[in-house]
DNA sequence: GAAATTCGTATTGGACCTTTACGAAGCCGT
DNA sequence: ACGGCTTCGTAAAGGTCCAATACGAATTTC
């Protein structure tokens, strides 16, 4: 379905400029009109009737003078960061994270809270509380939060509200199960993939800054996978894009087993925490309990446990040749707990094993430098963004 | 990297107006100014420009009349054929295609020619002899081409003009030997992969009309896939996406084996029209030599090659269930020989295994219907659409 | 303290699109 | 066949927007 080109009347005109001098003042930060002109190819004139409107809508404020080496010293314009208030939630395993975040992009005040109830009355309860916590902190209402976004497991479903695959979460597969996320705010919401928003936390913070195609791999107590195509989150058809837990891995024969056991090779079985701990104890390590278990006794010379991790990378680096033959990606962030805790003995064995796997040249694979903030980051960058727009359509519509 | 919004200035606005109505009328076919209007949401008086400047720039070209229900017979408008000249060449492994198709997509003139030599200059001088036939035919010079496009195996590296992993088409693997092309017509032209542009002709004239994200997915004597994502064909970041040749899938167990024999198990080797035979042999078969052989005797009931469908369909099932862990895709489409020859007999044993193998809901699949003209389908599409542009940026230099 | 340089804005002019209005051209009934 | 109705195409007027030019304001350097 080809996006056709759209055509437009002078004054769509404007709105485009206006748009444009606020992504470039977004983009430089404190930059003057003279810079602005330059950026965008407009006149000086021009950006200063935008600077104007943008000024009166309250989106940007005057920063400041910037000496040159000779002539008149520039003002200097930036995002007024009240502008809008992003409110980013990670729903975890063991802890229920938010932060709010002005409009600059700034986190201004977090809150990581132990997870109280799994279904939604509960996990509701707590989330408004806690927004309206850091809402007061900040000194506005939760009715000013421009944009909430939502970090959860499991997929989405926008046709029906419900979160399917997240049996983590009970009671939220339900038709309208994550409609109720309007009760925490009254504000628009966005709810993503928690691994989708790690890959976009990772794009925008972390090592995929700059990079064209790249994917954020999770590995722990699950597996999961955000892809990122063209700088933008790839969904698939359904949402279901990158749920790689479903990777057909294992090393059964699949013509031999009965179909129903032909799930047993799939990689989030094998390669999660656990799959690790069972390949552990598979090896004659009987008593091993957890992966940073094995993952210690591997870096002190422990031969099972290193035998157990090299069971991890070849899992691993069969499900990456996967990725590759598929998608030809530049880079790989490894994150999850696994990913993180394990990646200085996973990284470069899995990229050895890789280049045996596949005979492309295969991608760069590291470690996430943002960890468990990624999710977060990810919501926040997520949110930004959209906030940015969703403040310009408010005001080009109380404008117009 | 985000693409920024792009300030304009008000002559802009014509172009992008122009080129709006250009598309218009390409996507409609004969169309009048009411609904040109309409459709574009410019004024009347503004398409009447625009039209007088593309009549006058030989694009387009009044074709009739309509008789509506009552009131004066609108002028109906067209893209003028003549206006542009795509050459579309599909290198296949027997034969080279080539075709003249004219600015609105018809496909004047066409000629299959076995393949003469694979070595550049044997090449080279069998699509320059037949690129001055089809043109002569149509009463045009070699230049008056507006693009050309090449379908070739093997990856197309931008950077050195080589072309990889086309192990059938010696020496042009070395550095510029694909610059060479040039000297086939002197218009400008682009390379792609075969499959990729399999895979933009099924999107544009096949099975994958309007589905948004869906592959192409080519088993004959080699194995590939292309893939449209939001309708757009998504190269990777080295132009390698879609290599499944290389996705391990092999029974084999890779923690026994050593590295150098880990790649036994790649898909192309089994799954190929080879590695169909290479079962039929293994499992008691020994005078098998086609896999078109083997799939006539499954369907005459034969235990031994219906085993070894069931082999292949497994095989696929196991390709298929990694691309649909990653990807998510509406449609996958089977193509190349054996795709399209065994269609029937692997279509729904595959989406069988595949919905065990992958507890996601399972991508649509279905044999290609354009068959052996994919390629070459696809090249007259992508053709069509750059030389639209081609023809436009030529009119807009012209008269700025 | 004057020259040089850069910034910001006022003014002018041009390009573009829309609205409104009206003549032209076709259908349909009687 | 002919008026009435409808739709099409264009002409004229008006409005919005942006660029170019010019000039005053502010700041540094010598």
């Amino acid at each position: 379905m080809p996006t056709h080109q759209t055509a437009s009347t002078t004054s769509v005109l404007r709105v485009m400029n206006e748009r444009a001098v606020f992504g470039e003042i977004f983009r430089l930060g404190p930059v003057s009109r003279p810079e602005l002109a330059q950026a965008t190819g407009l006149s000086k004139p021009t950006i200063s009737v935008a600077l104007t409107n943008l000024g009166r809508a309250g989106l940007v404020r005057e920063v400041g003078l910037r000496a040159g080496p000779a002539g008149r010293s520039a003002l200097l314009y930036e995002v007024r960061p009240e502008a809008g208030w992003v409110l980013a939630v990670d729903i975890g395993r063991a802890f229920v994270r938010v932060v709010l975040a002005n409009l600059a992009g700034t986190v201004v005040t977090r809150v990581d809270d132990p997870s109280g109830g799994r279904n939604p009355a509960d996990l509701l309860a707590q989330l408004t509380g806690l927004a309206d916590r850091l809402t007061a902190e900040v000194g506005i209402g939760r009715e000013d939060v421009t944009l909430a976004v939502f970090g959860t497991p499991g997929i989405h479903d926008k046709e029906t509200g419900a979160l399917h695959l997240a049996p983590n979460l009970p009671g939220w597969d339900l038709p309208g199960a994550v409609d109720r996320f309007s009760t925490v705010s009254p504000s628009p919401y966005l709810v993503e993939n928690d691994v989708d928003l790690a890959a976009v936390g990772e794009a925008t913070y972390g090592l995929g800054r700059g990079v064209a195609h790249f994917a954020y791999v999770s590995i722990g107590t699950g597996t999961g996978m955000g892809i990122v195509i063209d700088g933008k989150l790839y969904r698939g058809a359904r949402g279901c894009a990158g749920e790689i837990s479903y990777l057909p891995i294992g090393e059964g024969d699949p013509l031999q087993d009965d179909p129903a056991a032909a799930r047993r090779g799939m990689f989030e079985t094998v390669a999660s925490a656990d799959g690790i701990v069972a390949a552990a104890r598979r090896l004659g390590w009987a008593r091993a309990t957890s992966a940073k278990e094995v993952f210690d006794a591997a870096r002190a010379g422990e031969p099972v446990a290193r035998r157990a991790v090299e069971v991890e990378v070849n899992h691993v680096a069969h499900a990456l040749a996967a990725v590759t033959a598929v998608l030809d990606l530049e880079l790989i962030v490894l994150g999850g707990g696994v990913g993180v805790q394990g990646g200085d003995l996973l990284i470069d064995p899995v990229q050895d094993r890789l280049r045996h796997l596949v005979a492309l040249q295969p991608p760069r694979i590291q470690a996430s430098t943002l960890a468990a903030d990624a999710v977060l980051m990810g919501a926040v960058a997520v949110g930004v963004t959209a906030a940015r727009d969703l403040v310009l359509d408010r005001t080009v519509a109380a404008t117009g």
